[in-house]
DNA sequence: TCCTTAAGGCGACAACTGTTGCGTTAAGAT
DNA sequence: ATCTTAACGCAACAGTTGTCGCCTTAAGGA
């Protein structure tokens, strides 16, 4: 490749050693995490596993990642950033209501990455932090969906956005999540139906 | 149904053999879980430090619990029996906002058997049943409260109780448990709050 | 081209987890 | 008092998890 001498510009934003060994490393655990994770779901992510799939050895993944949270983490942030964006219907309990489903699709799915990276929380700090930042950062791109519906009057200005969002979102992961109750679309609208109810009310002032 | 030729009334509602050294030996494991949950948290609840502690071989516990997760459903299953009842506070908001205390206090206790459950069922099937048993049973007891209220006329008669009370409790879970905020009184009297406002919408009907 | 040095490879290791076969104990029945 | 048998004790075992020290590789700078 080029090893012009003189101006020589970092090629990306990556410090370190940017194109060399260590990226090509990361890239392909990364994969493997990926693919392990969707073909045998969360069981399968030993970090052995992971290693062996990725061709590299045992205690590069354990130096570098230190166990299967720090894979999951690693795996999220790098997919965290998808221009993923809040719904637009129309009306407050329309959004919500559609947020509510994808969250649904999100913890149903087959091998279910958030499922997997909920129950890595528990037992991986680097999981844990990975999984509050990208909740952070939903609830951040969601707020727009509550201002929207302050503007059409649909519910009090100033009504706070996280509390709304949570208020909607929680039951939903309370019953699949920690109630292990069956998938059912009603529990997403209802959810939805009762946060619209109480913001109209102004509870989220 | 009984068949038995003599009269043969068994000592105690438990079968097998009641009172003998397998009884002497669930009490000291069962007692061993709860103490060393107490003195150090879920992380020194192994299976070999728990029969180390109770006097006992770990191929007994192994064979009779299979996994820490069925030792701390076994202890749960003890613990449910507790004679506990709901607040009751004269209105229905000052019971749900009664009621997360008690779950934010159980949630943020030093050693939290709660969060200890909660962590040990994504691991353990077994633990999954007791706590989804438990949170039933306590949903159960709980259903009184929305009872009084509605009689009471502060909310529409027929609200589902299970519904309300989920959408009372969750929020407090979900900041608690799944994002890992810190604790404040306040989440428990909002959550109360908002579920109470959408109650008296008429949403939970 | 050569040098420096993170990072990766390798093997050994200890600790933990869970299972199996077999002998022993003691609860409850005759 | 004796018998039967479920449950326990025991030891050996295999598999997994995570760490360590040491050597080798190759990226990037001179």
């Amino acid at each position: 490749m080029d090893s012009s001498p003189a101006a020589n510009p970092p090629p990306a934003e990556m410090r370190r050693r940017p194109g060399g060994r260590s990226a090509q490393v990361r890239g392909a655990v990364l994969a493997a995490v990926r693919t392990l994770l969707v073909e045998h779901g969360y069981d399968a992510l030993a970090v052995d596993t992971v290693a062996d799939r990725a061709g590299v050895h045992r205690t590069t993944v354990y130096r570098r990642w230190r166990d299967v949270g720090g894979l999951l983490a690693d795996a999220l942030d790098e997919a965290a950033d998808d221009g993923w964006r809040p719904p637009d219907t129309g009306t407050l309990h329309g959004d919500l209501h559609a947020l509510n489903r994808e969250v649904a699709d999100a913890l149903t799915a087959d091998p279910s990455l958030s499922a997997a990276l909920i129950a890595a929380s528990f037992r991986s700090e680097q999981a844990a932090r990975a999984l509050r930042a990208f909740w952070d950062d939903r609830y951040e791109r969601c707020a727009v969906v509550v201002h929207r519906a302050a503007a059409r009057g649909e519910i009090p200005a100033g009504s706070d956005p996280r509390r709304l969002l949570v208020a909607a979102t929680a039951p939903l992961y309370h019953e699949l999540v920690l109630l292990r109750s069956p998938h059912d679309d009603r529990l997403a609208r209802q959810a939805a139906g009762y946060a619209t109810a109480a913001a109209r009310e102004g509870a989220f002032v």
